[in-house]
DNA sequence: TTAATTACTTGCAAAACGCAAGTGTAAAAT
DNA sequence: ATTTTACACTTGCGTTTTGCAAGTAATTAA
């Protein structure tokens, strides 16, 4: 797989290059919400990606060091995928798009919970989940 | 041009159904840094969207109420874009994408007067540049 | 030893994308 | 008044991406 080109310089422009399609940001959200994934429970989530797809995401997401696919413990054929710090640093731009989601779409889970804390205290909760998954990520370092 | 579908209840899987592409969030960021641009304008933004994809995406945009098309003054051919509230309500997640990008990919403009302005002062610089939009909008309602 | 799980890969039709060229209307130039 | 230019799209068409379904190879569980 070829490296992401860049269409201009623009910082916007070059994040979307490498996650600017209907699914990337999907797979780094349900890393934020769960901590780790394996293959099987990203198909699982309730968008149903295409599994030809997700691949291709997982791969792409790998190689721009978002994310980090490790060996499952005691299994050889699980891998287990978690977000990077570069990819905990995507958190606050998720964070405000779920905002913005809850703000203006109509079937969006207002009542849930993950967005009822959010609003409650945007700054606490984005230091609690991101030192979270880091700490996390510390202790994997093989 | 038929509704957007929803994949799930998801806020962020829906603002992705929505946004979720190369291009669309270009066209915000460029309403957000020049106020008002007409569809000439967009296509000689530095990635060179290609007019079909402009018009396509101007047209979902506006659908979904993100962007507002006005007449030019003393002008019958040319149209005006603007960001509605909506729309302006986009910027916290387009400045994180923009702080992610100044943050990682090596070609970000690090330099760039915007993004260092947004850096010593993201709060202060979110109120101002919105404020701005949103009384822009006020005196621009027929 | 057989069946089930897991993580993909492959095939194929449909949709989206990207480039170039064309169109219609209005404005500007001559 | 007539031609030329500008603007905002639209169309055609080849390429790429997507989405669905089915298949595969390597474990792991029964």
């Amino acid at each position: 797989m070829k490296a992401t080109e860049m269409r201009s310089d623009c910082p916007i422009s070059s994040s979307l290059d490498i996650f600017g399609d209907r699914w990337s940001l999907l797979i780094v959200r349900d890393l934020m919400l769960y901590k780790s994934r394996t293959y099987g429970d990203f198909t699982k989530s309730s968008e149903k990606i295409a599994t030809n797809i997700l691949a291709n995401r997982l791969q792409v997401l790998e190689n721009n060091g978002i994310i980090i696919k490790a060996p499952y413990p005691d299994n050889k054929v699980k891998g287990l995928y978690r977000l990077s710090p570069k990819g905990v640093d995507l958190i606050p731009a998720l964070i405000e798009l779920a905002l913005w989601g809850g703000k203006y779409l109509a079937d969006s889970d207002e009542s849930s919970p993950f967005l009822k804390e959010v609003k409650k205290n945007k700054t606490k909760f984005l230091k609690k989940i991101m030192d979270d998954l880091l700490a996390n990520d510390e202790a994997n370092i093989d």
